[in-house]
DNA sequence: TAGCCTTTGAAGTAG
DNA sequence: CTACTTCAAAGGCTA
């Protein structure tokens, strides 16, 4: 959790953060994160990790084939190319922010496995160690889209370059111009969901907090979103590389959208099948993007549920500023989502994935614990209103019970018009952080005094803080999950 | 082989 | 307006 510790780095007030995200029964973030690095982590990994998989750590090492090589000549002429047109920003430090070549992703959007020859490296989008072109991005590493769309052909580059129509909409004149990026801090960062390279990382501990690895600084830097109207039907760039954000027509996406079998090839040749666009990323699931290879590699764990849980104790383990950087980057891909596709709506998704007999509201009901109602409840979704001074979503339970809005843009009260925080972002002047017991799920937050639910804890002070937290459901030993949500 | 698991956040639906 | 659901990624697992 941001800033359970600020240790006095964070003036946004570490200390006063509203949320703890602890495990059960554990008094303080970074205890918990040690434990958990030397305890549950062997645990976890001893439950789940096939012997098998050892050899994932060594990865061998990268020949480049001539194919590659021509495909880093290319992408090298291109980023030259494009830092020309857009002056992109120099590489900077370290972590986040070390990669510059950054806009103009529409011309980005190349894997790091391309062959020229319209194959894509079997590697791509694994975990398997990728010589990273340098000077790019880090967070290239957010893979949203799969590289298998692409089939990228060097002729598709000049071929296909101006016929197709857009997937919704609107032609561009000035692709540079309409990329171009506001510049300064994390606007600087285009959205920049690489393709398929993956960081190499060391193998260590699965603790939290892990700094940023320079490591992370030598992904490629291509962008989930090209342009929107250089896009062909079914996503296609003009360059002939597949919209990332569009699911080509075939294959298992197409059959989960439409629930269809397969076709004679005459007919699906007759009726292209329309494209699926995909939701565009949160900051969270970009988090993941980057930060999963990572885990596997140091947890030697592929389980992605579990690897998951980790990634969510090391995102409340994030600083505030740390997490800022995805929360823009996920903004700016919904910004440029939107302009990709004006039409599209979460709800053209709805209904695709088709769910097992299983009421999961049942469960949720049986389990006085569940989590899934609490995260509801507590209103993390809510967003009715804007903050007063940093106008952001006044909603935020933080602001209505009297918490001082997080915002790094809230001290000057500069209005936002897009949060880069989300709406349980805020931050409260006293934090009681340690309360480890969970309520019932039927908790209400708006209550100001709770009795501690669980008789097997009362000769410790029940819990007086309103609170929601999430449950781990996995067989696997990871802690419940508890956020805290404190009380004025 | 399609869905589950698991996470958080955004956006949708239902009442 | 509130409460809740669905989807986004990922890959092993399971019915």
């Amino acid at each position: 959790m941001p800033q359970l510790n600020s240790g006095g780095g964070d003036d946004l007030g570490a200390n006063d953060e509203m949320i703890a995200f602890k495990d059960e029964g554990e008094q303080d973030e970074k205890i918990e994160e040690n434990a958990f690095t030397e305890g549950d982590l062997a645990d976890l990994k001893s439950s789940l990790v096939n012997e098998s998989e050892i050899s994932q750590n060594s990865h061998p090492p990268v020949v480049r084939t001539g194919h590659q090589e021509e495909q880093r000549v290319y992408e090298e002429k291109h980023r030259e190319h494009l830092e020309h047109l857009n002056d992109v920003p120099k590489p900077q430090d370290a972590g986040m922010y070390k990669a510059s070549t950054y806009s103009g992703y529409p011309f980005l959007m190349l894997p790091e496995h391309y062959h020229p020859n319209g194959q894509v490296s079997p590697s791509a989008n694994k975990v398997a160690v990728v010589q990273q072109p340098h000077g790019m991005h880090p967070l290239t590493s957010l893979l949203p889209y799969s590289n298998e769309h692409f089939n990228p052909s060097p002729s598709h580059l000049t071929s296909d370059m101006s016929q197709k129509p857009g997937v919704h909409r609107h032609q561009p004149h000035d692709l540079s111009s309409f990329y171009s990026l506001p510049s300064g801090g994390v606007g600087q960062i285009t959205p920049s969901m690489g393709w398929q390279s993956q960081p190499v990382y060391p193998l260590s501990s699965c603790g939290f907090r892990q700094p940023y690895s320079s490591s992370l600084a030598s992904n490629s830097s291509y962008s989930r979103f090209s342009h929107s109207l250089i896009m062909g039907p079914s996503g296609m760039h003009p360059t002939g590389i597949p919209h990332p954000a569009i699911v080509p027509s075939s294959g298992r996406q197409e059959h989960d959208q439409f629930d269809i079998k397969p076709h004679p090839e005459s007919k699906r040749e007759r009726e292209p099948k329309k494209p699926v666009i995909k939701k565009p990323l949160n900051a969270f699931m970009l988090y993941m993007k980057e930060m999963r290879a990572k885990v596997i590699a140091e947890c030697t764990l592929k389980e992605s549920a579990a690897i998951n849980q980790i990634l969510g104790r090391r995102w409340h383990a994030l600083t505030r500023e740390e997490q800022a950087k995805y929360y823009e980057l996920a903004r700016k891909e919904r910004q440029l989502h939107m302009q990709l596709y004006p039409s599209w709506s979460a709800r053209d998704n709805y209904g695709k994935k088709k769910r097992r007999k299983r009421d999961k509201q049942q469960d949720s009901a049986t389990d006085p614990g569940f989590p899934k109602k609490c995260r509801a409840r507590f209103g993390l979704n809510q967003q009715m209103d804007w903050c007063d001074p940093c106008r952001r979503k006044k909603k935020c339970i933080r602001y209505l019970q009297g918490g001082q809005c997080a915002s790094p843009n809230s001290s000057d009260g500069s209005a936002v018009d897009s949060p880069s925080f989300p709406i349980n972002h805020f931050i409260h002047p006293a934090s009681p952080l340690n309360c480890p017991f969970p309520l019932p799920s039927d908790s209400n937050l708006h209550a100001q005094t709770r009795k501690h639910p669980y008789p097997q804890h009362s000769t410790l002070s029940p819990c007086e803080h309103p609170i929601l937290f999430t449950r781990a459901k996995t067989t696997n030993t990871i802690h419940t999950s508890v956020v805290h949500i404190i009380k004025q």
